[in-house]
DNA sequence: GAAAAATGAATGAACGTTCATTCAATGATG
DNA sequence: CATCATTGAATGAACGTTCATTCATTTTTC
């Protein structure tokens, strides 16, 4: 965003937040540089310095926020998940009618997907894995273990189906939620509402037999 | 597997090939490297001297077969997805039921991930999308539309469900597939043989509605 | 022994990272 | 208030490394 103004953000008004003022603007702004690059060009196939010039900052200046490129991957990811997972389910009333929670689920990812297709694209990423170190993969573990305790509540209360394991109900419904939109951001298929409301029904129909 | 044995391969037993000998051989044996190699650390992971040693060829040679990376990558990607489609259709009998063919497609493909691992995993590797050229992408689809057609030709025979187009269909098993497969190998998931039959019903069932 | 094939050290481009330097902001001095 | 001293965030040229690719040389073939 701004190149290097010296004064743009906080004059004197630095007893607000002790007095390390535009610490986090630099942060944010190489984060989000992050990830839009990443999301588009794969981890490896972003250099650093253009990060840094996507993110208007000095390239050595990344390395004052993150102490490596792995490290800057990590804290991206991480973030993000965490993110994605408050918003994904915030306010959801699961004593609704499981159908309804459903429905409701799918719009919401399929909305995440449109409104911000570069985190939901980053956190698909399959490039980035390599990178990934134990902390942000246990992340990723429980941002999963509470939708899989739906399935497992909804396979007791004799919605879903119980001839097959939550875990595999829940791996076969995401993967063909994945693969429905990286086939329309690759050209396969074009989406229209009515497909991905199908989709969503026969995904259904899928859990409960 | 050998290292780097001059004298390894055919040493004077030429004659049998025609008389283009060893050319074949070291071909392969690159492609079988970079395969090999490109499977477990993706594209950009692997180094062309790796290649080279894993073929256990000198590294120049691989530029005698392959002007590029890029190149090498494409053509190993054409072969395998040709040679994968060609084992997975082979005396596959159309005639029969359906529901036969669809469970020993299905048989076939999990087979495939079990026997020949690399294989499977680098055609589904995300990581050499951007190296591949129109000819791949060309071979992609031409791989895919037989499986469309199939799709298309049991909805206007009334066994598949008709309310969802075919391609959507298809994306949806063919991404619960691969997801299944994915979180075994990525350690998420471990699958017994239950598990993969009752996946199976359970896409079966969601193509027929 | 000429021609073709194979080799791997050499090459230079590109990468992640570093660090000597800069300079706006702040504090100290008179 | 004006001046000077100090600070440390910011910088980007430079560094060492890694990689894909080349080519002078050697080995093999016929």
């Amino acid at each position: 965003m701004n190149n290097h103004s010296p004064t743009a953000n906080s004059p004197q008004s630095a007893s607000a937040e002790g007095n390390r003022p535009r610490v986090r603007d630099k942060r944010s702004a190489i984060l989000r540089a992050a990830l839009e690059l990443f999301a588009e060009g794969g981890v490896n196939g972003i250099p650093m310095p253009l990060v840094a010039e996507q993110a208007g900052v000095g390239t050595g200046t990344i390395y004052r926020y993150f102490a490596s490129k792995e490290l800057l991957v990590n804290e991206l990811f991480r973030e993000l998940k965490v993110l994605v997972n408050r918003r994904l389910y915030a306010d959801l009333d699961l004593h609704r009618q499981p159908r309804e929670v459903f429905d409701e689920l799918w719009q919401r990812m399929v909305r995440y997907t449109r409104e911000e297709p570069d985190i939901y694209r980053f956190l698909e990423l399959q490039d980035h894995r390599p990178y990934l170190d134990e902390q942000s993969r246990a992340v990723e573990r429980e941002a999963l273990s509470p939708i899989v305790g739906q399935y497992r509540a909804l396979q007791k209360r004799g919605v879903f189906r119980k001839d097959i394991r939550a875990e595999v109900l829940m791996t076969l419904v995401w993967g063909a939620f994945v693969n429905l939109i990286r086939a329309e951001r690759d050209g396969h298929i074009s989406l229209h509402e009515d497909d991905i409301r199908a989709a969503r029904d026969a995904c259904w129909e899928l859990c409960t037999g």
